[in-house]
DNA sequence: CTGAAAGCGCTTACAG
DNA sequence: CTGAAAGCGCTTACAG
């Protein structure tokens, strides 16, 4: 049986007043009782029952992320860091991390949000993988549940969170594109309704518009995030009459699925054709060749992002409510580079 | 304000203990009341306090996984599709899963341990990356906490969870190393004392001896199961002055970054050199060239743990305590296949 | 500096 | 079939 503080209170002598209040720190306890009851507390191994705190204190301690998977079973390792980053963090801070996996949109994703939320599960709510018009924004902000994004919804009133500047990293890769001649560049995004996707392609067509090259539509493909999306719309893609010289993809995995792509049609990724993606998986060094790309420190992001989290949970001020990021552009072997 | 069960009660002029029954399927409950119920409770978007059911049912309804991570900011793909695996199956059935990362053997991995079994955060633990004398086994144990694992301890004593053969999975790998005409074969591994590694290793020396090779220490090396460490210890393989003609990883990210090691000195793999890994992860169909490997479905093997733990939970009996699986060896363009 | 008491929102024997 | 009451283990005004 675990102990509770009846019986560290009824070891001392002590009422579990004080047993409560010396742990959790107040000043008006005496210094001697306030040791006392540390050293037993720990001798006893008592921890407060987490339950019983969180009904009287109405909050969690716990913080709610929940996976836009994108199909079952598939996992992006973007998600694997981004939620090494939150979970280190949350704990950090004596804060627990609740997951779980839902398809965007769907009934079960919903599902999901309001019983984290209305339930009481958690304080808070980590988000990213933002759709311009996003339905969880909106919801948590009506329902007052502190929230923060990777990311940022045209649609949100009242944005806390980071956001990677995507268009300008795109605008900086289509340049050293260019710059390596490359005329005939394509597009492979995700699902047009995702912010990455919008800013993504928003700075791809500037970066072509900047050097006065006529965006073809034909080079614009979506797929869904994965390498399997990005193998099947790279193929597509090198199969027209007028194929192109180089591809950017919305995320590394995307480009990982076009140069193998590539590579089965015997084209050398890097010399016959360039590719490149974004987030900089720690995979995107190892790739043969490796992969150009614009990186974002997902971990630190993931962290980040708590910290603003706890801030809000806490009714702390921010010093700042809205972070920007540059993505770094790493060139490697996979556009010559 | 969230509502609260004596709302419900007090608007349709019930005891909350009918209310309570009602919700919570009771068989004696006049079905016309329990109709009224419902629907009362959805109206008013009524959800059960979890503090409160917890408080009193004494659980948590809630599962923890702790992310053996080797390095901060740093994530094998596989924990992700073994976390959403977790995630997706806790949630079919109302359960939810906490997550953290800790360092295998850290203070902090204690800490956490200790934090949610006896702070009774979570109602059971799921656990991998074991180690042949593995703590966190005993101390579950000792505590009564309900808990699974992928990969078992030899010094377990009442294992219940799923083990993968790892052991003959190698065997086959050997063999058909040994098939294409390698006979100078290395091993890159993990920490020593994992479960994996030593099922793996065994499995090696056993495939050497299967065909009457002598096994060469100088060709075993052991990494961090990353990328990088994959790169570094193949690297120095690559270096000696005979040379291994294959390399067979314990798992797929290690062989990623060995062939990145192999590209790097001009070898082509798959022609100069052969290299396999271990699990199956989305990527492996990807690399170039792609990646022999032995396949384990880590998704649903993620599943069918939480579905053994749940009826752990819950004191049903399980058909099988133990169950054992065979990976499959998918043989691609990396060994020549 | 310490303690008695209320109450967070439920579930569940128990009584009728 | 329904309800009154106890109690899960805490925290926190309030009193002294």
């Amino acid at each position: 049986m675990r102990p509770t503080i009846r019986d560290v209170a009824r070891r001392l002598n002590l009422s579990i007043t004080t047993v409560s209040r010396a742990l959790d720190g107040y000043a008006d306890v005496a210094e001697n009782t306030r040791r006392l009851v540390f050293q037993t507390a720990q001798e006893m191994g008592y921890s407060p029952n987490r339950a019983a705190r969180q009904l009287r204190r109405q909050r969690a301690e716990t913080l709610g992320y929940i996976i836009p998977s994108v199909s079952a079973g598939f996992a992006d390792p973007f998600f694997a860091e981004f939620i090494a980053g939150l979970g280190d963090e949350a704990s950090a801070h004596n804060y627990d991390l609740l997951v779980t996996t839902a398809s965007p949109a769907s009934p079960a994703e919903k599902a999901a949000y309001q019983r984290w939320a209305q339930g009481g599960k958690v304080d808070g709510m980590v988000l990213n993988r933002i759709y311009l018009d996003d339905w969880r924004l909106r919801y948590l902000a009506g329902q007052g549940i502190p929230h923060v994004s990777l990311e940022r919804s045209p649609s949100q009133p009242d944005f806390v969170g980071i956001e990677a500047d995507s268009y300008t990293g795109f605008l900086e890769l289509l340049a050293h594109l260019v710059n390596q001649g490359h005329s005939r560049i394509a597009y492979i995004g995700g699902n047009a309704e995702l912010k990455i996707d919008h800013d993504r392609y928003s700075g791809y067509l500037a970066g072509l518009g900047a050097v006065s090259i006529l965006p073809d539509p034909v080079l614009v493909a979506r797929a869904n995030l994965t390498p399997q999306g990005g193998y099947q719309a790279a193929g597509h893609l090198l199969g027209l009459a007028a194929p192109p010289t180089a591809i950017v993809c919305v995320n590394d995995l995307t480009a990982i699925g076009a140069m193998h792509a590539a590579h089965e049609r015997g084209l050398k990724v890097g010399r016959d054709i360039a590719i490149a993606g974004f987030d900089g998986i720690a995979d995107s060094a190892h790739t043969q060749p490796s992969l150009t790309t614009l990186d974002i420190p997902v971990y630190n992001l993931a962290r980040q992002l708590v910290i603003m989290l706890l801030a809000l949970i806490n009714g702390e001020t921010l010093p700042d409510r809205q972070v920007k990021i540059q993505p770094i552009l790493v060139i490697r072997a996979s556009t010559g580079g």
